[in-house]
DNA sequence: TATTGTTATACTCTATAACTATA
DNA sequence: TATAGTTATAGAGTATAACAATA
């Protein structure tokens, strides 16, 4: 059922690689496009597919997907986290991570402790019953996901995660970096 | 709530140190939980960061990204697509993918050509200008991302490619069966 | 009666701008 | 003056529902 055609589509793009040296594989340059839009269709049948509101609502939890991302990611920190370092692992903007904060907190599964040391600053932690709702949570997906990769071999598997790791830690430094060279600066 | 795979490994805090693995079974069901997160905050980097957005612009351009979206599926398909065939390839739903083909074809981008199987279907297909577009933008980002994976052995790029693609037809079958056994099933 | 696509509408997620309070 | 966070507002992206035309 995998469309895989052979797709001779990048045959009409003029290589202006980086002029570092021709390119190792016309082919592995072709099938390295089809990176971003495969990271993106799955993200995008995640979403629709709503397997994450599914296993919120399994867990016990009426919270929408950015709630459950700040729960997880404080869990993923194992540590209480300022609202910035939940934008940045989140990968998105300040006022966001507050709203979703003062959700949270309302039902009690987030609480803010003082930093002693900048008073401007208010520590994010998971309360009991956050702790117990983010490990419900994760046991729900777990269970769904590890059926997906259930027939993968190991190595498979392994190397998924290590290159996913290396993928994602590449592209959020290189992006980085572009907007700092100028929220103008054009790709490449 | 419903029958959920047994998994004790979760239940408590995981990322503890991955140098010693005594149990790997336990470490790779903890690092499978992830592989979610990463392609998430792939995404939200990807969107965030308008990447996309700035090769458009430098191909000249105007157009939003479901807009570019479309485009690019008629590219890869390399063969006129009803609207049904672009939604699914898109991972969202039909109104969506007509407005933006409707939009394409304001712009002489893409034509609508009649089936004569089906009167009820029409097929897109990418214009002249629009194929030229459609290529002017993938260079534009292809000699974005090359950057980020130039250097990665040729090993691993060639890996991620081909489990990534895996993952990605693995997980949109699944999601699919999911679907089908209504739209209440919890996931599992 | 089932399928393909369209129109109209509503909702979720996230960003930007302007502000407050510390530092 | 610079930084952390908040409030208020705006916009992009996508879904749902009701409908039309053809099969």
């Amino acid at each position: 059922m995998t469309a895989k055609t052979p797709d001779p589509a990048e045959a009409s793009v003029p290589s202006s690689g980086p002029s570092s040296a021709p390119a190792p594989a016309d082919d592995q340059h072709a099938e390295l496009l089809a990176v971003l839009p495969r990271i993106t269709r799955l993200s995008a049948a995640l979403t629709r597919s709503r397997v994450t509101d599914r296993a919120a609502e399994a867990a016990g939890l009426a919270l929408d997907r950015p709630a459950v991302g700040v729960l997880i990611s404080l869990r993923t920190a194992g540590t209480p986290l300022r609202i910035g370092e939940i934008a940045e692992r989140m990968q998105v903007v300040g006022p966001h991570v507050t709203r979703q904060v003062q959700a949270l907190e309302k039902r009690g599964l987030v609480r803010r402790v003082a930093d002693p040391h900048d008073r401007r600053v208010s520590l994010i932690e998971l309360t009991g019953p956050g702790t117990d709702a983010a490990n419900r949570y994760v046991t729900s997906v777990l269970g769904w996901f590890s059926g997906v990769l259930a027939d993968w071999p190991d190595q498979d598997r392994e190397d998924l995660i290590r290159l996913l790791t290396r993928l994602t830690d590449d592209v959020t430094a290189r992006l980085a970096r572009l907007e700092e060279d100028g929220p103008d600066a054009p790709p490449r």
